[in-house]
DNA sequence: AATGAATGAGACTTCATTCAT
DNA sequence: TATGAATGAAGTCTCATTCAT
């Protein structure tokens, strides 16, 4: 009894670490010769395992790429999704410098996994739709805000909507700026876009 | 004579339908199957020529995706370079409005290509530095704009390169908007980043 | 173990036999349309194979030629860089005759695949340099002979590189017509080859 | 009516001039890239002419071939097929001398044609059968004359065509090493093998 | 005669995927 | 599970040849 248990453990954790190979060949990979650039015989041969072998792990290049993104995916996605409701105008520099800088931090701490991503938003449907998805929300997220900031007098009578967009637009851009290094100092980023942002969206007098 | 002369040109109109006859065809096809899913084969059968007749006039997909995208990529090119120099804070409406609203009328009307460049732009290394260049032109002129209105204080003392990109960035991504329309309403979104360009920008009170 | 030892074992059996049967389809076909006349489709379905599998084994035609041909070449090779330092007279009988007769032997042996040389001189630069390579080995041979001979008084002061030159080219030159099939008698090819070579070079007289 | 004529006759020499301007350009690719190499392409541009010019005068690539070749083809067809009866041993160091001497000057006189023949051989059956007529014809020439010289006695009782066909084979095989530049010396080498064939082949003591 | 645009057969090559071991 | 040999569809591109002007 234990000697088979011992038996599935073994091959369970063998298949884990080939696994884990893979994901990890294919990283390397996919940074060096892009998503379409690269095929399964790159990816084996450098985890050093059999040609075949990766089929087993993962159907196509497709799945092999949501494993290798997913968990950034999901971490951008909650950083996004964080809800406020200011009641003062004090709190909302504390919630939108926070929010932006959250964002861009991550990407600096991701920067490898953010070039994948950023390749196989033009090639790879489920990642383009999964990363859309994330930026609608936030612009829905940010959509609310503005209402409730708006029905308390603390916003402008702008275009939610349009404002919205506009922000997180920004705040998108900003994030390959940051993947690519062509910017660096994610503390300046943030507090200008929220100087930008609030200077044009509230109120200032009152 | 006259004889020699109306023979060369008589091929001369021939050969500079076939290319437009290819050019549309493309263009077509591009919109259809995006630009890595579309062959020489599917591009030279809908325009109803010969296989390697396509080869005569474009060497290869790269060089036949320029010539469908340059006219619009030199027309953005144009909007996005138009210098101002605002002497008063009444101007800069204006002026700013207006430059959103051109970039985003210009994309409104040339929807279809604009739909190939964004294809385009995560396959073709041509496409994306030119249009890297011109919205880096972009941001360089903003930057110089900010920089003049700061000077005479019609501006908040923000770092312009960051602010610049910002706008910049917010406008390119409501192109995309409008091109695949998910937005329609041009002279609002101009409007509303106008508002909060100016907004955050510059000096309310005098 | 053995299980293991196995599979492999029949994997490579399975491979060597793909192998041979590209190279032995490649040689009919080699014959009988030419080098440049055969493609790889001709090759792969002579052999009952899948297209790409003569490109898992075989990276180009020039590839699969050098394999074709590497066996006989190393051959003549051999046979063409024998020693021989004759004191007597007589003794030089032996040794040239022999020689050229060896050579045209492996001709009349290796008909087929000296025809695909025959063929590939003309279109394959390495198969070419190969040759001449072993043909120049074979005059360098034949003239540090001639110089012994010269020192030992046994050969006229003729020029030897001249000489030695003229005696490889007719008898690589015999070698294409049993090849050919143009003649077919070796022994009396090597006999008056011989006779030629020793009453033009050997002092008779002494 | 002489003004018709002098029109018939500018257009000729207009033809005339074309062709002539095709077959070095023709010549010149040829030297180049080789004969499968060229394209009719090459040969128009570098002609200075037009695409489909080039097949009002040549059928194919075939045919220019010969054209170029065909003068030297047939100078050395003629210097091959002298006629000699010595009747004194005397005169066979003249006759045969001077026929070497012959081949191998028209070699070092045309050795741009003759690399293009030798490329041409592995290429153009209708070139390759050329050639091989014009040696063999050569080799029977030497068949006779080595009868006559067995018949007066001079020649030793050796196989005549295996001695014409080695001693023909030695002049082919220098000729290209002069073509080629691997050999200089005609005069050397023509005495060389002037001494070889007659010790081989000639009674000495008489 | 001269031109060169148009043609399309066919060679070459890659690679996702299958499958026997 | 792991392997890698085998497959063949599909794309790229060339070039001899035709033909309208």
């Amino acid at each position: 009894m234990e000697k088979h248990e011992t038996k599935i453990d073994g091959r369970k954790k063998r298949s884990a670490c080939t696994r884990k190979a893979i994901l990890e060949s294919a990283k390397s990979v996919f940074l060096e010769k892009g998503y379409t650039g690269t095929t399964f015989k790159d990816i084996s041969s450098r985890a050093g395992i059999g040609y075949g072998t990766v089929y087993i792990h993962f159907k196509d290049k497709e799945e092999l790429l949501q494993n290798l993104v997913d968990d950034v995916m999901t971490k951008i996605g909650k950083v996004v999704y964080i809800n406020y409701s200011p009641s003062r105008y004090a709190d909302v520099r504390e919630i939108v410098y926070n929010q932006i800088y959250s964002v861009l931090k991550l990407a600096r701490e991701n920067r490898h996994v953010f070039q994948i991503i950023w390749d196989a938003l033009g090639h790879s449907k489920v990642t383009r739709s999964y990363w859309d998805d994330i930026f609608n929300r936030f612009i829905e997220r940010t959509i609310e805000d503005l209402h409730y900031s708006q029905e308390h007098h603390l916003a402008r009578p702008l275009q939610t909507k349009i404002i919205a967009k506009g922000i997180v637009y920004m705040i998108r851009e900003f994030l390959w700026d940051i993947v690519w290094e062509r910017e660096n100092d994610i503390e300046q980023i943030s507090e200008n876009l929220f100087e930008l942002y609030t200077g044009g969206v509230y109120q200032t007098t009152e």
